[in-house]
DNA sequence: ATAATAAAGGATTAAAATATCTTTTATTAT
DNA sequence: ATAATAAAAGATATTTTAATCCTTTATTAT
């Protein structure tokens, strides 16, 4: 469905955004060990992910990545049309060149309904919405520690 | 989402139910032509589908692929499960290493609903119903002929 | 000014998915 | 029996995605 990267991209922004308000900024060391996620890989999303205006980000020390209210309120269907782009949510689910109701695929209503139910909620939800969940703690942006590993 | 090879392989089996009640088996020249594939590939996919009973067929001249009636009825389902297994049915949309209620990510509830409705599509229509869907010519297997090309 | 810090950028490697090519085996018609 | 046909099997190549590593640039504290 979403790539790896766009998952990765997705649990790094929602962490970030669960730090709204404290004063320190967050390494992609950081980020990377509480989302448990590749550091150097990390690394790489969250550039483009600043590049791209989804965070912001200060070099040098006490620099760190860091969100703005308006960065925040956005939707999380923008990070991924950043990361991945928004074709697999107008794609042919069985592969035809074209998804299109004049040419169908046998699949096309069942698949593209199922398709717009998720690009639906990736669209009305909001990166401030899964970053309160986490906050309050009825949600998880990290995998469960492993006793004895990390 | 699913996997390049498994939409070759959806679309190769509906072309092939298609085609039940035909004397002439198909070649996987035929088929791939007929479902915009890649010719080799899909003679691998027309394979393993063989070769888990998803359809059949006999070496030799007069030889190809075909289905019985048995297996035109059988749930779509069975061919992702055949070529990608279930596993993007049951995994975390954020990419947590479970997909679990009692530690869910900030979208499950929302991934998940999306999941299952896709899961369940799969798993009530039968190839058949597909296959029914491409011979009133309702619905298509391959690509629009683009005119000057194949 | 200098050293330390932290992200940005570029280059490279590794792994997985996609795709092709070649050889072998089964079947049939002659 | 022999040649022709068509899938099965195995090996190899290409492309894409994932991941790491090294160098550069910006910022800050001393
Ligand atoms: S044509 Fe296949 S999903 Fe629309
Ligand atoms: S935990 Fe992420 S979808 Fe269930």
């Amino acid at each position: 469905m979403i790539s790896k990267a766009c998952r990765y991209g997705i649990r790094a922004v929602v962490y970030l955004a669960s730090r709204y308000g404290e004063t320190a900024k967050s390494s992609f060391a950081e980020i990377s060990r509480e989302v448990d996620a590749p550091e150097a890989y990390t690394a790489k999303i969250l550039q483009i992910l600043t590049k791209s205006g989804i965070i912001s980000s200060i070099k040098g020390p006490n620099g760190g990545f860091y969100m703005e209210r308006l960065q925040i309120d956005q939707a999380v269907i923008n990070i991924v049309d950043t990361i991945d782009g928004l074709d697999v949510f107008y794609e042919c689910g069985l592969g035809l060149k074209q998804c299109s109701a004049s040419r169908p695929c046998p699949m096309h209503d069942q698949y593209k309904m199922a398709r717009e139910t998720l690009l639906d909620s990736f669209s009305r939800t909001t990166i401030e919405q899964l970053a309160r969940r986490v906050k309050e703690g009825s949600s998880f942006v990290r995998n469960l520690a492993i006793p004895g590993v990390g």
